[in-house]
RNA sequence: GGAGGGAUGGCAGAGCGGUUGAAUGCACUGGUCUUGAAAACCAGCAAGGGCUAAUACCCUUCCAGGGUUCGAAUCCCUGUCCCUCCA
């Protein structure tokens, strides 16, 4: 959600800058609606604050022990009236939330211009993806020999799940564990678990509703009918540990709220069929490690910097080639202001994958979601800036890790960091 | 499964249907006092919105949504969450 200042205030600005990210909207619509609503507003209040006085008279004479025969005469079609006005002004509100709730976020000014991902610009490369000496082979074939079994997960759910047994099973963990320890204990973040079943309004506050539900696998209570009902299995961890601070006011001292959490992430992937359909690498179903900092609005794009360095910290440490993209205008997520994507080698692929998504909302979900503080400067409840990024993605950490990691003989290395999480072993054969 | 009790400002906690946006305490902010601090005393202190050059003023909000009424924190209904008890 923008700023209703610059909506109502400097729409040309919006607009001109929302054509960035090739989105476009009804200005002349937009416009006529707020005329409307101010004239509505002004009315309803106007009536409201008659009612008000005149019920106050009414109260007044009564105590007073006069007639208020005469008083309640001048009221009686007031009521109707305020209804009037009243639904009037709210149909005019559920349009206006309506298309303010579908504007994207403004890009930030060191946003490169483009259309698509083709446009993102790299901005470094980090390790050296190893030559091998033998034939490759690619997550599936070394997975298949070591326990993921993509046939057996068809049977039980469908297509885009797995089963994975034994070995990597405890790898997968190990790298979950890791991956909360270091950002716990050397990064300075708090772990947090958190419902996997979240509310629409959970939803609203992070931007993923009211556009974007058909991303998502919503459930309903047995028996139960109505919306009220549902609930939504979390597209990522981003929305329920958000939402922790949904509607309050933080203090200076609090800033910066840093939270870890580790949690499996549900996506219909609608719109990707064909896809990536090879592996793990789009899953309806995987476990990601997300970072979430609520920063003072002031130094917010420092916060990213170091939010993307702490998920770097976690490729290096693991040894793993990764190169760092700054997504173009036309490439940046619904509510994200600027983001980095980090990008690790895949030798089963011959190329860079996404791995983590680093980004900074500004207020656009605390606007959404009330995330505010007190600003000790103005004295003022003001509100916060978001971030988020994965730290990382442990579904596919675990692809980067085993092609990486294979060796002629198809067994994997663990890497040095993993080793006291896995018992001590080195390899897995 | 059934029966009760509760939800009020940052926190605690009052609140006969009528100047109650809400007593009081704590916390917080400013001031007096003090060499400084504490204590004491005085004052201020909810959020969102409208209108405005800005004050002023106005509207909304006492869990949420409906309802009764000229008027609802207060009465009624539904829901959510918390607590107690019974089977």
């Amino acid at each position: 959600m923008l700023e209703s200042k610059l909506l109502r205030g400097n729409i040309d600005f919006v607009v001109e800058q929302l054509k960035r990210r090739n989105f476009s909207f009804d200005v002349a619509e937009f416009n006529k609606l707020e005329d409307q609503r101010k004239v509505i507003q002004v009315q309803t209040q106007d009536l409201q604050n008659l009612r008000n006085t005149k019920s106050k008279a009414i109260g007044q004479a009564k105590a007073s022990g006069e007639n208020i025969e005469p008083l309640l005469e001048e009221v009686s079609d007031l009521g109707e009236k305020l209804d009037n006005a009243k639904s009037a002004l709210n149909d005019l509100q559920l349009k206006i939330d309506e298309i303010v709730m579908a504007i994207p976020n403004i890009p930030h000014p060191s946003v490169p211009e483009g259309q698509s991902e083709d446009d993102n610009i790299e901005l470094l490369k980090w390790g050296e993806p190893k030559k091998f000496d033998f034939e490759l082979k690619d997550h599936v074939d070394l997975g298949e020999m070591h326990g993921i079994d993509f046939a057996v997960a068809a049977k039980i759910s469908g297509s885009r799940f797995v089963v994975i047994t034994g070995k990597l099973a405890k790898l997968q963990r190990a790298l979950t564990q890791f991956m909360l320890d270091h950002h716990t204990e050397v990064n300075g973040y708090t772990e947090t678990y958190v419902p996997y079943l979240v509310n629409a309004d959970s939803l609203t506050g992070t931007g993923q509703l009211p556009k974007f539900e058909a991303d998502l696998f919503k459930t309903r209570l047995h028996g139960e009918e109505g919306e009220a009902k549902a609930l939504y299995l979390i597209p990522t961890a981003e929305v329920p540990v958000t939402n922790i601070v949904r509607d309050s006011i933080l203090k200076d001292s609090e800033l910066p709220l840093k939270f870890v959490a580790h949690t499996p992430c549900f996506r219909s992937e609608a719109g990707s069929y064909g896809r990536d359909t090879r592996g793990l690498i789009r899953q309806h179903q995987f476990e990601k490690v997300e970072l979430v900092q609520i920063s003072n609005p002031d130094n917010s794009y420092d916060v990213l910097e170091e939010l993307t360095e702490h998920a770097e910290g976690i490729l290096k440490l693991l040894e793993l080639p990764y190169r760092k993209v700054i997504l173009c205008t036309g490439d940046l997520g619904f509510s994200s202001a600027k983001t980095y994507d980090l990008e690790v080698w895949l030798p089963g692929q011959a190329a860079y994958r996404e791995i983590s998504s680093c980004s900074c909302f500004e207020g656009f979900q605390a606007r959404r979601m009330q995330i505010r503080w007190k600003n000790p400067q103005t004295k003022e409840s003001e509100f916060l800036h978001t971030l988020n990024g994965s730290g990382l993605a442990v579904g596919r950490t675990l692809v980067a890790v085993i092609e990486n990691y294979q060796n002629a003989d198809g067994s994997i290395t663990i890497p040095k960091v993993l080793q006291g999480y896995m018992g001590g072993i080195t390899k897995i054969k």
